[in-house]
DNA sequence: TAGATTGTTAATCGATTAACAATC
DNA sequence: TAGATTGTTAATCGATTAACAATC
């Protein structure tokens, strides 16, 4: 079996979030070019990507919203529940402990580790959290096989290479250090960065640049 | 003048994070081999990046770090200072508020918004939150250029458009619906989407395939 | 000189888009 | 049938990597 482009998993994500929204509105099925107006994207890459999962549409009647919502869990989704843990509950591991209890998905926080006692033993959006020694032991107790890294800087190729030593399959990055942790899945989404990046192409002159392109 | 690719600028922001710690610790001077081992990345891309701004280092000592700094600045950072506002304090918006003021770039928050009348007239980060009634009378006054978006999904495309309106240049939006604004530049940061990314290539029987693929 | 390094072009890879056949 | 839609291949675009000339 292979596996689908990143862009594609990306977007999956997206369209089952649209695709439930119709499906609780009463709609039964769409048409390539209705989901891509609600992603803002062009049609034909909304039907390869349905056809890269081996979905089919019918010629007259699009697809069946329904049938579609299904088959992307069954590609994103584990078939048993998949884990997370958070690693630093500053600010930031904070905000996202609370947007993940917020938001329901197949995805569920099981844990929180923080090296500060202060916060070792408190709840954060209803999950205890652990003393960051005891990373390997609840990691592996809870089965848990997704990390979202919120340390310090300083910390974060340590703590990145003991979740792999846990048995994490993939992490998400959210330290503006680069991580060298070989053989699972990593992802980098350094705040800092992204907003550099957004400046360079906001500033005034740039702008100019991008609009003429567009036009 | 060319603009110059997305991935070269995302990566110009990381390589003056670390050349300026090199530099800190009394570095003057680094090889591509070097800088390239610090982002785990190819040294021939670092060269390319650095070829790409029109750069030159000396064939038999590398890149002199001062001189690269400094013309990386250059490049990203406007010559007057970009300000920044954050419309929306919820979790992810206040986490995101305290994390900018504590990193320092030359990026400046200078106004939070809200239309939570609970929240309007509170300090953020030592910043004010505004009434998101005046966004466009604010954003002119302190000649504002940079969105960050983290309202409720069902405001996110309004919004977007009254930034637009008001005069702003780039937005990051970090709320899970896809924004319809155009001749601005827009980068997209969902959480839930790049969790569910990472748990598609987290998945046991995905995560094997990618770790033959890495042999 | 030999070895190490930079700078740059050409090749490759991954993702998007254009073109179009098939069909209801 | 004509028009609208899906499914799929080929072309294009953007980014990375391989190859190698230049030179200290």
């Amino acid at each position: 079996m292979k596996l689908l482009p990143e862009r594609t998993v990306e977007r999956l994500s997206q369209y089952r979030r649209v695709l439930q929204r119709q499906l609780d509105n009463g709609t039964e099925s769409i048409y390539s070019h209705e989901l891509a107006k609600l992603l803002h994207i062009t049609p034909v890459q909304v039907r390869r990507d349905i056809m890269l999962m081996g979905h089919s549409g019918t010629l007259r009647r699009g697809y069946n919203i329904e049938n579609l919502i299904h088959l992307i869990g069954q590609i994103i989704d584990c078939s048993g529940q998949q884990k997370i843990a958070i690693i630093g509950i500053g600010n930031l591991g904070e905000a996202l402990a609370n947007y993940l209890t917020e938001n329901k998905t197949k995805l569920q926080l099981s844990a929180v580790f923080d090296n500060n006692m202060d916060k070792v033993g408190k709840i954060y959006s209803g999950i205890v959290c652990y003393n960051i020694k005891n990373l390997k032991k609840i990691v592996q107790r809870e089965n848990i096989t997704i990390g979202i890294l919120t340390v310090p800087p300083s910390q974060a190729n340590e703590i990145a290479l003991k979740l792999k030593e846990a048995g994490i399959l993939g992490i998400i990055n959210y330290t503006p250090v680069s991580i060298n942790v070989k053989g699972i899945f990593i992802e980098q989404y350094d705040v800092i960065t992204s907003l550099e990046k957004v400046a360079y192409f906001a500033k005034p002159k740039n702008a100019a640049i991008l609009q003429e392109g567009c036009k």
